[in-house]
DNA sequence: CTAGGGTTAG
């Protein structure tokens, strides 16, 4: 205030009778130019001006031509003539610009930055250098203004580091807001120091900025002294968009707590107070709080504008309100908001949410104008519900229109993608993304390596991620869960060893490289990760404690996986699911019952996939009628309907059970269509029961439905051959050469020291010690018939033809990779194998004995559960 | 008191 007054002095000392005169008028120059009606009634009409201008020019003496010419120009600008006023100033030369009154230069720049008239206003700063007169502070600032409001904030600057003095806070103020305004908040921040240490006292512009760009950086500590200093000031109380900014700040850091202070602390509140509460709500999760707020808000009588609608209608959606979200459209509705493409766009969102797709649709069809956040909206919407085709059908109008789709646009699309496993149209949006140069974007790179991985080509989702020069975790993440998640655990793992170089991994890094050590099995390398996740304080983290439990659970060591659960602090449903799969897969059924039992005595409802576990693990054990309990209790106490994973759990059960006929019924029974895993399990069942009239029908109905899947018909030729079929399983096998199908080799593996060993099918070339290795197992199988283990051999297979032969033989990897470790490891170590199939019925006789024979105890995983064989018995006892 | 505080999508 005193610097303004301070300009303004220096202007009415100038040579000037008139700027003294005018100074009452030119009091309020700016925005209220338009508004002011007494200065419109002031101003002469245009043509009567150039007339007067043109006779003021012809017949009057210079001092008065030049106090006509500041008052005529000042007329104009007060009324927004520019041009005009440009004009009635043209006549001015070199020799005489300075004669113009500095008051009037103000003028004219001010309503430059106000037009965003950068050529006028750069016209301007020429004739006021050439002119020789000194740029004071006043003229300054308002150069500084004109170039900052035209988009030259480097001019602007330039213009700054030139003022005679900088003792006022506007022009500080106006940089350190722009710089904000582009993401350079350090050299806002370094402005507001510099301005500090020049002693220019900051006002409450200066504090609001400061504010914006302290949380900006996450600085919550400096945010907290301003915050202090602003007490001490007692500013905030004073200006309301002070306290706003200091509500913001706190929302921006995550303490609504303390914004909530602030809040009840303000005794001048308007709009921005409450729709700034009311976003921070929603911005830091707390959906329900900022609905309760609004409600709050709406009860106090205080205005709701378009802002509030934008922030409250996304709590609603968040939170599935869908009654609260259709009132708030209804009084977007009476209120004109609807016009707005934004609360249009929120609206689309909110339906979407709430489930309601057709509602979204509605608003999306009917809405005048659209742009790019509404088509992208719309496409998550129509993702988000299942309906794939429909959002990648939008993906193909806006590309057929020529819509020029931006990367919010495009990851939306290759989200959907990735959610429906549409591999081809993911590739269509590849090449879109090339064809525009997009690919070098992150995120959309991120998208297309997600996409990719989620379609199971991991090849493709390399490709991006090599070809991609600038990586962020997020890219290392997904293509190391990308690996996990695809079975190559190997790469997952290999990928993880390389990041380490570029990253510290963070908590999803871990659960991502746990998931692939359970995979592979593999224990020591589990171990490993387990102590980076305790070195880098992760063990907190829910998402990795779980994931440590799985681990440890699918490496073998279940007592290992207990010890961890029971020290997760706060277990969530995802920690109690992995634990009764963990001994589900052991077959440990009376633990998991227990473990489920526990659960919900702890209040803890459990959703589908804890009852597969559940499910799963009565098969496993063998517990039919529990089986049956729990199915009818997901149905009847959680209204929860069935899957197909439950169904085909149910079948397992029964199959096992040797309740053939009854799974049979069962299937048929069924709501929804079984799939081939359905099917698939009675047919193990008819192997294990040997019911080869079943199992043909059965058979042909997993080939129609998955034809690809060679497993099956190996199954059936094992069937066949286990009931010396031996016609049927060369015509078996004359069908699999005419399709051209290649089989799943199968291996198994066994880490020792933390190197993995694998053995494939036969043996043959695998390994260094194959003699040692060989002669064990002769060694094992002489004492075997000696011992007079009755040899449940498939010798008869033996008899059958190469494919089955071959077949019989792979099941031999998990001989081999036990009796590796038995040669490798030092006595009383328990030897921990697994394998990519099942484990087949010889070899688990050769382990069972062998476990015998050494006193070692061996833990072999299979595809589908843990064989623990303990003194030549096995803890699956039958059931596999 | 020309500048400041609150606005949807990945």
């Amino acid at each position: 205030m005193a610097a303004a007054a301070a300009a303004h002095l220096a202007v009415a000392s100038r040579p000037s009778s008139l700027s003294r005169k005018n100074s009452d008028k030119t009091k309020n120059p700016g925005s209220s130019v338009f508004h002011s009606s007494q200065r419109i009634l002031l101003c002469t009409p245009s043509s009567s001006v150039s007339l007067r201008s043109a006779q003021i020019a012809a017949t009057s003496p210079i001092e008065e031509r030049r106090v006509d010419l500041d008052e005529q120009t000042q007329e104009l600008c007060q009324k927004g003539d520019l041009e005009l006023a440009m004009k009635s100033i043209s006549s001015l030369t070199h020799e005489n610009s300075s004669s113009l009154g500095a008051e009037t230069f103000c003028y004219l720049l001010q309503l430059c930055a106000e037009l965003r008239s950068l050529s006028h206003g750069k016209k301007l700063h020429s004739i006021i250098s050439s002119s020789g007169i000194a740029i004071d502070s006043e003229v300054g600032s308002q150069l500084v203004f004109m170039y900052v409001k035209c988009g030259e904030l480097g001019e602007g600057r330039r213009a700054f580091d030139r003022l005679p003095s900088r003792d006022h806070p506007f022009p500080w103020s106006l940089l350190m807001s722009k710089y904000a305004d582009i993401g350079e908040f350090d050299e806002s921040i370094s402005l507001f120091i510099k301005m500090w240490e020049s002693g220019t006292k900051p006002n409450s512009h200066t504090f609001s900025c400061i504010l914006k760009c302290l949380a900006a950086i996450g600085s919550i500590r400096l945010g907290m002294t301003v915050h202090g200093y602003l007490q001490k000031l007692d500013l905030f109380r004073r200006s309301v968009a002070v306290g706003n900014a200091i509500i913001a700040f706190y929302s921006k850091c995550s303490s609504m707590n303390v914004a909530r202070k602030v809040f009840d602390e303000m005794p001048l509140k308007d709009i921005v107070t409450w729709n700034s509460m009311i976003h921070g709500y929603v911005s830091n999760g707390f959906a329900k709080a900022a609905c309760e707020f609004f409600t709050e808000m709406w009860a106090s009588g205080m205005e709701i504008d378009l802002a509030t609608m934008v922030s409250v209608i996304p709590a609603c959606s968040k939170m599935g309100f869908l009654a609260e979200g259709q009132a708030l459209h209804g009084h977007s509705i009476k209120s004109g908001f609807v016009k707005e493409v934004s609360l249009n766009n929120t609206l689309v969102d909110m339906y979407s949410k709430c489930r309601n797709v057709d509602n979204a649709t509605q608003v999306f069809d009917k809405m005048g104008e659209k742009n790019i956040v509404s088509w992208t909206t719309m496409t998550s919407g129509f993702t988000i519900n299942g309906a794939y085709q429909k959002a990648i059908a939008l993906f193909e109008e806006m590309e057929a229109e020529g819509v020029e789709l931006d990367l919010h646009f495009i990851t939306s699309a290759l989200h959907c993608c990735a959610c429906s496993g549409s591999l081809n149209q993911g590739k269509h949006i590849h090449d879109y993304v090339v064809r525009n140069g997009l690919e070098s974007n992150v995120f959309v790179a991120n998208s297309l390596m997600d996409m990719y991985a989620k379609c199971g080509n991991m090849v493709d989702a390399r490709l991006v991620f090599d070809c991609t020069s600038i990586k962020d975790i997020i890219s290392w993440n997904t293509l190391i869960g990308g690996y996990s998640k695809n079975s190559l655990p190997n790469e997952a793992l290999a990928l993880f060893a390389k990041m380490q170089q570029h990253y510290k991994p963070n908590t999803i890094t871990m659960a991502c490289t746990l998931r692939a050590s359970a995979s592979l099995s593999a224990l020591d390398k589990g171990r490993e990760i387990h102590a980076h996740v305790v070195r880098s304080g992760y063990q907190e983290c829910s998402f990795v404690a779980n994931a440590l439990v799985d681990m440890y659970a699918k490496c073998g060591a279940l007592l290992l996986a207990r010890r961890l659960f029971e020290r997760i602090a706060v277990k969530d449903i995802f920690s109690w699911t992995v634990m009764i799969a963990g001994y589900g897969m052991h077959g440990h059924g009376r633990e998991a019952l227990a473990t489920f039992k526990e659960m919900r005595g702890k209040g803890i409802k459990p959703d589908g996939v804890s009852f597969i576990a559940l499910l799963y693990s009565c098969s496993h054990s063998g517990l039919v009628d529990e089986g049956w309990r729990f199915f009818n209790m997901m149905r009847n106490e959680f209204k929860i309907d069935p899957a197909v994973e439950h169904y085909a759990c149910m079948v397992d059960l029964l199959s096992r059970a040797g309740r053939l006929s009854k799974a049979f019924k069962f299937i048929e029974s069924m709501p929804i269509k079984p799939d081939a895993t359905v099917w698939g399990a009675l047919l193990c069942g008819c192997r294990s029961h040997r019911n080869v009239e079943l199992a043909e029908k059965v058979a042909e109905r997993v080939f129609e439905l998955e034809p690809e899947n060679t497993g099956y018909y190996i199954l059936l030729a094992n069937i066949y051959a286990e009931a010396e079929k031996w016609e049927a399983v060369k015509k078996l096998r004359q069908r699999i050469g005419f399709s051209g199908l290649k089989k799943n080799p199968g291996c198994s593996w066994i880490e020792i020291k933390s190197q993995v060993h694998i053995f494939v099918a036969g043996g043959k070339k695998s390994n260094l010690q194959s003699k040692e290795i060989e002669s064990f197992l002769d060694g094992a199988r002489r004492r075997m018939k000696e011992e007079g283990y009755a040899p449940r051999l498939r010798y008869a297979l033996i008899k059958a033809e190469d494919e089955v032969k071959e077949e019989a033989l792979c099941g031999h990897s998990e001989k081999l990779a036990i009796a590796f470790g038995i040669l490798n490891t030092s006595e009383g170590k328990p030897i921990r194998v697994a394998k990519n199939l099942r484990v087949c019925g010889d070899c688990h006789e050769v382990a069972k004995f062998i476990s015998y024979m050494t006193g070692r105890e061996i833990i072999l995983r299979d595809s589908n559960r843990f064989h623990h064989f303990q003194q030549g018995r096995c803890s699956c006892r039958g059931y596999w």
